[in-house]
RNA sequence: GUGGGUAUAGCUCAGCUGGUAGAGCAUCGCGUUGUGGUCGCGAGGGUCGCGGGUUCAAGUCCCGUUACUCACCCCA
C-alpha cells in the first residue's frame, strides 16, 4: 500500500509545534537546574524482569527482539534475557541508583527528560510513545519528609513560568497514602488497593456508582462505603482540611497511628505550599493513584479548564522501589507528561510559535550568477548571530518574498539594491558598504542597510512561543 | 484486551432508492516580462482504505480485514 497513514499513538509535530515543545522542554530543564537537579539519561531498554516489578502495567511493555531470533524456533524465551522498552522513567532510575549507588552522593537529585513507550490504546492526550520530564530525590536509607513538599513546589514554579506562553493555570492535587490507608483500615477495610482503585473513578462515574462498587468489589458494607465517600469528598488548600479529616475519622472511631502520621505530613505540605505557591497546591482526599509502590504523598496535576485531559504531572513518595536487599533508597518524584501537555497546548489553539522556521532573514538572489553575493551577505549576518537563509532560486522577487511569507520569515534582504529603499536615505546618498536593502514584509517598509551593522528587532531574531490569538473552545 | 463510530483530492467534506467521481480551501501557472498578500482566469491532483461477494452495472448493498476514532481498562 503506497498510502502513508499516521501511526496512532506516535505523535509527530509540525515544525511550529516542535518549537512550542522545545520551549516547554527548555523551561522545565531550566527550572530543574535552578533547583540543583542534575540531568541524566538512561538507556531505552531494561531487562523485562526489571520492568515487570511494577505489576499490572506489565502487559503494556513493548518487548524487543531481533529478526534473527524469530528464525530460531527452538529458542526458549527467557524472561531475564528479554529486553523491553521502558514505560516510565522511575523504574529505570531506581535501577540506575542501585547500579551507581557507590558513585552517587545522597540525597541525590536528578532530572530526566526522555521518551517512554506504552502499548495501550491511544486516545486524545494518550500516546504509545511520549516524552516525560521527571524530577526525583532519593536518599540513602531514609529521606526527610520536606522533599515531599519541595518536589511539587519546583513543578509549580516550572508551570508558573509557562503561563506567559498561554498555558492555563494548574492545580496540583495532593493526598497521602498513609491517610487513606490508615482511614480504610481504621474503619475495618482490608482491601486498601481495591478501595483506592474505585475511589479513583469518582470524577468519572460519580459517588453513587463508586459506593456500589465499594460494596460489590471491596467487601464494604453501606456504612463503610459512606465513610470512604465522605473522606473522598474532602478537599481544600489550608490546614482546615486536616481538622476535617480528623473529625471524620474520630466519628468513625478510625483514628490509627498511620492516619495520624499521614495527617501530620499532609498538613506540613499544605501549609508550606500555601506560603510558597498560593492557590496551586490543593489537598484532595480522593486522589488515589493506581501504582502500588507509593507510600506517602501522591500527586496529580490538572490543567484548569482541561480536567478531562487527565493528569499532566503525577508522582509520589516511594520507599521500597530501589532496594538491593541490604540498602534501601527511598525517593519522591514527579513526572510531567510533556507530550500530553504539548498536544493540548497545540490542538486547543492555546499556544503557537511566531514562525515555523528559525530564519529571521531571507537573502534574495538576483540571478544565479550573483548567488555568491547573496551567500556573502548571509555569512556576515550569521557571523553576528542572525539566523538567515539564501533564496532557493533566482525567481522573480515577488516569488521570493512569497517564499519568506509562507514560512513567517519577517525580513527579505535584497543585495546590491542600495538606493532603492522606499523610504531609505536621502536621494543620491550612496552607502559605503556592500549593502543592499532590507524589507520588513509585514509592514512593507524597506530601508538601505549594511549586513555588518543592521539587526532585526530583538523580538524578531528568533521564533517566539506566544499565546495563540484564538483558542479553540 | 473489550465495545461503538468512521474511511472519497494535500486539508475539510458532499455524492439520494446502485447508472461515466464533485465542491471549498490549499498548490501551481497566467493576467502583472524582477517587490508578495487583493481580484480575475486557468491547470494539475483520486486504483472512493484493502480483499472478496451480489449485480448487466458498486463510492453506494453484503461479508471479511486493516487503519483511524470515541468509551472501558489503565495511565503522563
Amino acid at each position: 500500500m503506497a498510502r502513508i497513514a499516521p501511526l496512532s499513538g506516535f505523535p509527530e509535530w509540525l515544525p511550529q509545534g516542535r518549537i512550542v515543545e522545545q520551549h516547554v522542554l527548555d523551561v522545565l530543564r531550566h527550572t530543574f537546574e535552578l533547583h540543583g537537579f542534575a540531568g541524566i539519561e538512561t538507556r531505552a531498554v531494561e531487562p523485562l524482569e526489571q520492568l515487570l516489578r511494577k505489576g499490572e502495567t506489565s502487559k503494556e511493555v513493548y518487548v524487543l527482539s531481533r529478526l534473527q531470533e524469530l528464525d530460531e524456533p527452538g529458542r526458549p524465551e527467557r524472561e531475564d534475557k528479554q529486553l523491553g522498552l521502558h514505560f516510565d522513567l522511575t523504574v529505570p532510575f531506581a535501577r540506575y541508583v542501585l547500579e551507581n549507588a557507590g558513585k552517587l552522593s545522597f540525597p541525590f537529585k536528578r532530572y530526566q527528560i526522555q521518551k517512554v513507550w506504552r502499548g495501550e490504546r491511544p486516545q486524545d492526550g494518550r500516546f504509545r510513545e511520549f516524552t516525560q520530564a521527571d524530577i526525583d530525590v532519593v536518599g540513602s536509607g531514609d529521606l526527610p519528609y520536606h522533599y515531599e513538599v519541595e518536589i511539587p513546589l519546583v513543578m509549580a514554579e516550572a508551570f508558573g513560568a509557562l503561563r506567559e506562553i498561554g498555558m492555563p493555570p494548574v492545580r496540583i492535587l495532593v493526598n497521602n497514602r498513609k491517610v487513606a490507608e490508615g482511614f480504610y483500615r481504621g474503619i475495618g477495610l482490608e482491601d486498601v488497593e481495591g478501595v483506592l482503585r474505585q475511589i479513583d473513578k469518582l470524577d468519572k462515574i460519580g459517588p453513587e456508582k463508586v459506593g456500589a462498587l465499594l460494596v460489590d468489589e471491596c467487601g464494604a458494607d453501606e456504612e463503610q462505603a459512606k465513610a470512604c465517600l465522605a473522606l473522598a469528598a474532602i478537599s481544600g488548600s489550608d490546614a482546615s482540611v486536616i481538622t476535617e479529616v480528623r473529625a471524620l475519622a474520630e466519628s468513625h472511631g478510625a483514628v490509627t497511628e498511620l492516619l495520624t502520621a499521614g495527617l501530620a505530613e499532609l498538613e506540613a505540605l499544605v501549609v508550606a505550599a500555601g506560603e510558597r505557591a498560593p492557590g496551586v497546591v490543593v489537598a484532595d482526599l480522593k486522589i488515589a493513584r493506581g501504582l502500588d509502590y507509593y507510600t506517602g504523598s501522591v500527586y496529580e496535576t490538572v490543567l484548569v479548564g482541561h480536567e478531562q485531559l487527565g493528569s499532566v504531572c503525577s508522582g509520589g513518595r516511594y520507599d521500597t522501589l530501589a532496594s538491593d536487599g541490604k540498602n534501601t533508597y527511598p525517593g519522591v518524584g514527579l513526572s510531567v507528561g510533556v507530550s500530553r501537555l504539548v498536544s493540548r497546548l497545540l490542538s486547543g489553539g492555546l499556544v503557537t510559535a511566531t514562525r515555523a522556521v528559525p530564519t529571521a532573514v531571507l537573502v534574495a538572489v538576483s540571478a544565479e550568477e550573483t548567488r555568491r553575493d547573496s551567500d556573502a551577505v548571509a555569512a556576515v549576518l550569521r557571523a553576528r548571530g542572525i539566523p538567515c537563509e539564501v533564496a532557493p532560486a533566482a525567481a522573480k522577487f515577488g516569488k521570493q518574498i512569497k517564499y519568506a511569507d509562507r514560512r513567517g520569515i519577517p525580513f527579505v534582504w535584497f543585495p546590491g539594491e542600495a538606493g532603492h529603499g522606499a523610504d531609505g536615505g536621502a536621494p543620491g546618498a550612496e552607502p559605503a558598504g556592500p549593502a543592499g536593502s532590507v524589507k520588513d514584509i509585514r509592514s512593507g517598509d524597506q530601508v538601505d542597510a549594511d549586513p555588518a551593522t543592521w539587526e532585526p528587532p530583538a523580538e524578531d531574531l528568533r521564533p517566539r512561543v506566544v499565546p495563540a490569538a484564538s483558542p479553540v473552545r
